[in-house]
DNA sequence: CCAGACGTTGTT
DNA sequence: GTCTGG
DNA sequence: CCAGACGTTGTT
DNA sequence: GTCTGG
């Protein structure tokens, strides 16, 4: 997927769509959260069992790592390595699963540049299956909470613009991915595969979104692509 | 064995 | 911390 | 993903 | 031209 996905909504609406008993973080709406940014992130709290919310740094940073930045990107994972490769393998086999809330995310065309928005079609939330993971500084005890979002094959309306897309997660599937009803590793396994096309929408928005200082509710707004631009949409 | 990587998206 | 490449 | 930078000395 | 930071 891309590097930048939006979270427009009131943490109200959000704690009610998710079933969050927990304390709200201190969010704020963003139309361009970027990699290094924090994520607002639901898990399962592990001795209350309800659901919580946080936020977290975007880019997994793994426990055993020297410094708290490095040059590898974490932001996502590969579907396909998450349960082996090393930066990802902990946080898996420990089922430190959670949903990464978003209103949507943004891919580039590569042809022109064109910025698109997508989202779940008929719902507010676009709702991410991510890792999370809690890094300490040795020395100085430095806590960095962070997180990755997964990717998987895009599904038929994406496929024109990207060959990947985050694996977006149905509401029937949230607790299953949260641990909350028993599932094997299989079971959990199986859900990272492409959201429905039929369940996804997606518009062309402005070029601005490229700029991580622009950051307004307009960035989201469907814009009017030139005749001609509209015709090779594809 | 030790040193160095540990990752992604999208390109050429 | 653990795997991979040399 | 795009925008913006694009370096040094001295230290471990 | 290519890497880094956001």
């Amino acid at each position: 997927m891309c590097g930048r996905v939006r979270l427009d909504i009131p943490f109200a609406e959000i704690a009610k769509t998710l079933n969050i008993l927990g304390d709200a973080p201190n969010t704020r709406a963003s139309w361009n959260i970027a990699p290094t940014h924090d994520m607002l992130v639901a898990y399962l709290h592990p001795e209350r069992q309800y659901r919580v919310a946080e936020n977290m740094r975007w880019g997994m940073v793994p426990r055993w790592a020297k410094e708290a930045y490095s040059k590898y990107p974490t932001h996502n994972a590969r579907a396909e390595i998450v349960r082996t490769k090393a930066t990802f393998r902990d946080p898996w086999r420990e089922g430190k699963r959670c949903l990464v809330v978003t209103n949507g995310f943004y891919e580039w065309r590569e042809r022109d540049k064109q910025p698109f928005a997508v989202a779940r079609a008929k719902e507010n939330l676009t709702i991410m299956a991510g890792l999370r993971e809690i890094w300490t500084d040795k020395s100085s005890g430095e806590v960095v909470r962070s997180c990755t979002v997964i990717t998987t094959k895009p599904n038929s309306l994406i496929e024109p613009y990207h060959d990947r897309m985050p694996v977006l997660l149905a509401e029937a599937d949230w607790p299953k991915w949260l641990g909350e009803t028993p599932a094997s590793e299989a079971e959990i396994y199986d859900l990272l595969k492409p959201y429905p096309s039929e369940d996804t929408m997606l518009w062309p928005v402005s070029k601005r979104v490229g700029n991580v200082r622009n950051n307004d509710p307009s960035l989201a707004d469907k814009i009017e692509l030139a005749p001609e631009e509209l015709q090779r949409l594809i």
